[in-house]
DNA sequence: GCTTGTGTTTGAGCGCACTCACACCTCTAC
DNA sequence: GTAGAGGTGTGAGTGCGCTCAAACACAAGC
């Protein structure tokens, strides 16, 4: 029991992170704007990915992006953020091959809301158990560097 | 001071994992028992690895194992503690290169102990970060599996 | 009008961390 | 003594997710 407290404040203090994601730019991105209108330079810093990767999941099908009239990509609000769900999602360990079915889904309507909902519980177990192991490399880090700082050699 | 026994407790804690690695593997292996004495098919399976990537970081030089009077390999207390430390930090994301690079600063002897330290220190700053990442995305999800549950169509 | 900058498509290339194929070896059990 | 299971070293292959190269198009500024 008091090994479940001292667990609950050790994670705590294991998940306050300095120097995680910008809040800045998640918070521009949550501003849901209807006025982005983004050319693909601008859209990959706000996103933090290589123009390259934009093109790329736009060639595998994950999303489709509107173009100028010189035929250059346009990001509006919507695809904008559908990239922030896809690249969370990627890099937060889900294959490209599931963001396609997932996004394939998507398109095919809403009786397919059970199958995507699916997904997205086996996603969160990923991420529960991801969380898990890397707080114990985390646990197992932090106890071999106190190690190394109290004893000169240990 | 007190810091020193909530790392103690975190560790202690954090090895239990719901729904992480196998509790009984690492229990045995902190056993530290001197009889240690494992086959690589043995190694692997306690470890979770392919047998073949215990050879293969033999071969790049994170380990070495002693062999048998056939030639087999043979991974004792120590071979087992190292792959164990090496294991956990890959699979929390420290590239193959980092890892050489570690090991290589171990084999230098003691007066690259700081150099290591400050190794452990960036991997622990990344786990933290990482871990800080995925939660972001794990309540992302659990967002979005709230707006699937609780309107049919959202 | 020509350079510079930014974009386009498509196919190819890359880096990482394994993972496998192959040819050979060495026990054990029958 | 022979089959079969399990090992060995080494070079090659694989899968993933980008990342780049090449050849071209347009638009603005000097």
């Amino acid at each position: 029991m008091k090994e479940d407290d001292a667990l609950q404040a050790a994670l705590r203090l294991a998940v306050d992170p300095p120097g995680g994601v910008s809040i800045g730019a998640l918070r521009e991105l949550a501003r849901d704007d209807d006025a982005t209108d983004w050319d693909i330079a601008t859209t990959a810093a706000h996103l933090g990915v290589n123009p390259h990767t934009l093109r790329y999941y736009e060639r595998i099908g994950l999303v489709r992006v509107a173009r100028d009239a010189a035929g250059h990509r346009r990001y509006d609000a919507p695809a904008v953020r559908r990239l922030v769900f896809l690249i969370r999602m990627r890099t937060s360990g889900m294959p490209i091959s599931d963001l396609r079915q997932y996004v394939d889904l998507v398109d095919a309507g809403q009786d397919t809301v059970s199958e995507r909902l699916d997904m997205l519980l086996e996603h969160r177990d990923t991420l529960r158990s991801q969380v898990a192991h890397l707080q114990l490399a985390l646990a197992a880090t932090e106890y071999k560097i106190a190690t190394y700082q109290e004893a000169p050699r240990p």
